[in-house]
DNA sequence: TCATTCGATGAAAACGGTTACATTGCCGCT
DNA sequence: AGCGGCAATGTAACCGTTTTCATCGAATGA
């Protein structure tokens, strides 16, 4: 079933075929109602590969992303792609594991096959490889590194949500707050750390920011707890780059004997959909992440229309999602907290 | 940069220099090399379009699926992803939301963009808009009614999953067994009813296999416990047909006084990640998600070949999570729950 | 009525590959 | 030397569209 068998069946040449399926003006309304007809009838569909030969479009946008966990691929996938189906476009989507290198072929695999590009890169360093492993696509880096290159980032505010989730950590009483921090090489992770720093020392000058080492995982939460249980001093609040940290943390705090929130605060980053079940539910930033891929979605499309979308480019606020964990310190707290081994 | 600039500068044919790249044997081995090396230095990569217009392959799967909630969707996807790159294939990813209308309109627009189709089909009811809606492609359903065209059909054994469920219940010292059903029109929901009711007279003839209606939801979940609430007679055990189900169903039963698993056991379906922290932590049946879409995906890739797959249809079986929430009544119980249980 | 315009339509040239078929050149054989 | 055979390479047709440009016919205006 080609363009042919229908401009035959039609009785009209194929460019008249062509203009027809096509919406130009310059058709007959009763010819374009004939063509549409047989070409209906003749379950005709216009052979993609020839068309973007021709045309040089292929109505196709391509998505790279790192092994996403819980819900966030699922829903950043599905933002990207509400926005793309009402556009008719379709979705190359590619994620990559572990190795940055693997995403670098993932993107060259891309060549010719897409009209533009979504990136999805956390990891800190050299970012270009974009440029080395792309024609000159329009792209749009999601929560990545600025880079020096003219490309576009659009992410989450990391910063100003670590900053408002401390900022809430001492609206709520909590002086000494210690963070458990994300993988080194991720941007993510880095932005929440600056944001912890920065809010902790514009409170209070002299404060001393107390960091912990992870890396996202569960497991890590937990050790950073285990520290924690065995300092001098305890921390009044302990704030992690991510929920499953803070899962990790909750449960070796309560299994150290330490109630939380009453004798140390709990909050996290992400609002995974078991920050809310656990016990005392999680207090933390929420990001949307359909949100996130629309708008990433949209900045592209701008940017295939040669617009100018550098007023667009403020990074998607998180939500302070206030729970159990961080509940305010009322009268019922101890004066003196128990310190040493619990 | 096309083919003929690489012909020029290479000073072959362009026919010589196609047949370099794709690793045709009969190109002399100073020449090949002599093409690819003009090709790198050139940054030149062949046309998609161009080549699959005249190859008449894409190299492109399209996977239809419909919004798959938590991390169904993720490990899905990664799994199909994984032995897609493993043969040089792209992913052509469409999710649909709703209405099956909108799937058949999915399956129209990946017609000639791809060499195969992998579809996730859970709603029960007409099958033929695949015949419909395709072209004559290779296409394997994902967890769909049998058809009774030739489709190739695979997935979950949900009818296994939801007898080893029931049978653990009873070897438990259950009997009065409930059931919360999913939405009547989907396929998983369908079969695992139909395992409840079959473990259940299996087991007692006369037994009276007891259904709630639910949809999948946490509320509907919730819903259904108060209807067990409310009953003349309470029932040992409840099976939800998934775990969201369940989770609503243990809120609801905790908030009406009554103990799990002493005195009502509860077992869910899934193993969604939040299953192992709540409290008591779930028994559920945990379904490997990567590898379903992995075998998918091998069987379309066999298909492809005209491969015989006849034998590797069988159903994934998934696996029995047992946790607290059914713990034989009696058993001590650890008081502390270990992280990250398997 | 006839030239002029203009809109609808058709013919054919791209688009960038693959591949059937033609050609070339080299080898060994008689 | 002449010839057949074979492997390497070139030529050009073809894949199914879009789009430019040419053509045609009808409507318009004088």
């Amino acid at each position: 079933m080609t363009i042919k068998d229908v401009a035959r069946a039609a009785k009209v040449s194929v460019a008249t075929v062509s203009r027809a399926i096509n919406g130009h003006d310059n058709v007959t309304e009763a010819v374009r109602r004939r063509v549409l007809a047989v070409a209906h009838e003749l379950r005709y569909s216009p052979h993609h590969a020839a068309r973007s030969l021709s045309s040089r479009r292929t109505h196709t946008i391509g998505v790279v992303l790192p092994d996403l966990h819980g819900e966030f691929f699922s829903e950043l996938v599905r933002g990207i792609d509400l926005v793309a189906r009402d556009c008719g476009l379709h979705l190359l989507v590619s994620s990559y594991h572990g190795h940055p290198e693997e995403q670098a072929s993932a993107l060259r695999a891309m060549r010719g096959r897409v009209d533009g590009l979504l990136v999805m890169s956390p990891h800190v360093g050299n970012i270009d490889f974009l440029s080395e492993n792309l024609a000159a696509l329009p792209a749009v880096l999601i929560n990545s590194q600025p880079t020096e290159s003219e490309h576009i980032a659009f992410g989450i505010d990391n910063y100003g949500g670590a900053r408002a989730m401390v900022q809430h950590l001492l609206a709520a009483g909590h002086r000494r707050i210690a963070f458990i921090a994300g993988p080194p090489n991720n941007f993510d992770a880095f932005e929440r750390l600056r944001g912890y720093r920065d809010a902790l020392l514009a409170a209070d000058a002299t404060a001393t920011p107390w960091v912990l080492p992870g890396d996202f995982s569960e497991a890590s939460g937990h050790q950073a707890a285990q520290m924690l249980l065995d300092a001098d001093e305890r921390p009044d609040a302990v704030f992690a780059a991510n929920d499953m940290m803070a899962l990790g943390c909750l449960f070796a705090l309560t299994q150290g004997g330490l109630r939380v929130p009453e004798q140390v605060a709990l909050a996290g980053f992400d609002d995974i959909p078991i920050a809310r079940y656990v016990a005392p539910s999680l207090t933390t930033m929420r990001v949307n992440m359909p949100e996130l891929g629309a708008h990433a979605m949209r900045l592209l499309l701008a940017l295939q229309n040669g617009e100018d979308v550098s007023e667009r480019l403020a990074p998607l606020v998180p939500e302070l999602i206030e729970r159990d964990s961080s509940r305010r310190l009322g009268v019922d707290r101890p004066a003196i907290r128990p310190v040493g081994d619990g």
